[in-house]
DNA sequence: ATCACTTGCATAGCATGCTATTCAACAGGA
DNA sequence: TCCTGTTGAATAGCATGCTATGCAAGTGAT
């Protein structure tokens, strides 16, 4: 049996993600903002003041990728670091007014890509689509 | 209502993509293969002696993106590209012994990477998420 | 206190992917 | 033929992501 592509649950994932973020990433140039630096932007929102580690953690990416992430953000004007008085290893991340700001318009803009992307599905559909990738990523990241 | 990271496909998308491609490229590493080259040589393994156009269509990509791959896959001894007779400008790409070798081997690790990240559904979930994500890929891509 | 281990970050090097630009070769019409 | 517009590739520059290293700062046991 020949191996197909277009069967591939990790084809269709990569092919799936690269087409949302290309969406997002297009949705966020007006605002001046990167969709790596959105995800960043989505756990300051909930959690200000946060290690690179503690990042890392809750976005499931390498420490080495939050540092490089982090550190265009800072560039950008999104967050400052300021070392930690408990440790001083570890640099807390804090938002800056600007990154405050752009929780609205950044919020609609990925809300919109979701909403562009699920458009030809109906609800049980997309319901089914969300339950069935979180249980994927539980086995992957078990396994 | 906040954003939800949890609940938004774009995200899990590409969580689940992230882990595909990480598992995929463990999987690969003992054959001296990458991911990106991989999808490529699925598509030589049928059609051999496409051009870099061609070959960039029928994975979605961009144009530049597949000229880096390619460029790398030759550096591998995996493919060897020639001017094209008729038409100057193209080069065809042209399978190597080596990249004809892998087909089963490679196969085989994608295989099981698709079976450890499905392990924990059930065929009528494996069929759906497959479909959906069909579904989901088609309206991005008229969009 | 000292030494070994752990932990938080930074950096190097690489693969993938994108947009934008450039160049050479082709194709078609005036 | 010549000029224009198109098309196939290459390249530059950048963002994300990974692995592997290295360093400085904690921690704990002796």
């Amino acid at each position: 049996m020949p191996f197909s592509r277009e069967a591939s649950a990790g084809y269709l994932a990569n092919h799936m993600a690269r087409l949302f973020e290309k969406g997002l990433a297009r949705r966020l140039v007006p605002l001046g903002l990167a969709p790596a630096q959105f995800m960043v932007l989505l756990v300051l929102w909930r959690e200000d003041g946060l290690t690179q580690r503690d990042l890392a953690e809750r976005l499931d990416v390498e420490q080495a990728t939050m540092a490089n992430t982090l550190a265009r953000m800072e560039r950008d004007g999104l967050i400052t670091r300021s070392v930690d008085a408990e440790d001083r290893r570890a640099r807390r991340n804090h938002l800056t007014e600007r990154g405050r700001a752009l929780e609205g318009p950044a919020t609609e803009a990925a809300a919109a890509q979701n909403a562009a992307a699920l458009a030809g599905l109906t609800e049980a559909e997309r319901a089914a689509l969300i339950a069935i990738a979180a249980k994927v990523i539980a086995t992957m990241r078990r396994g």
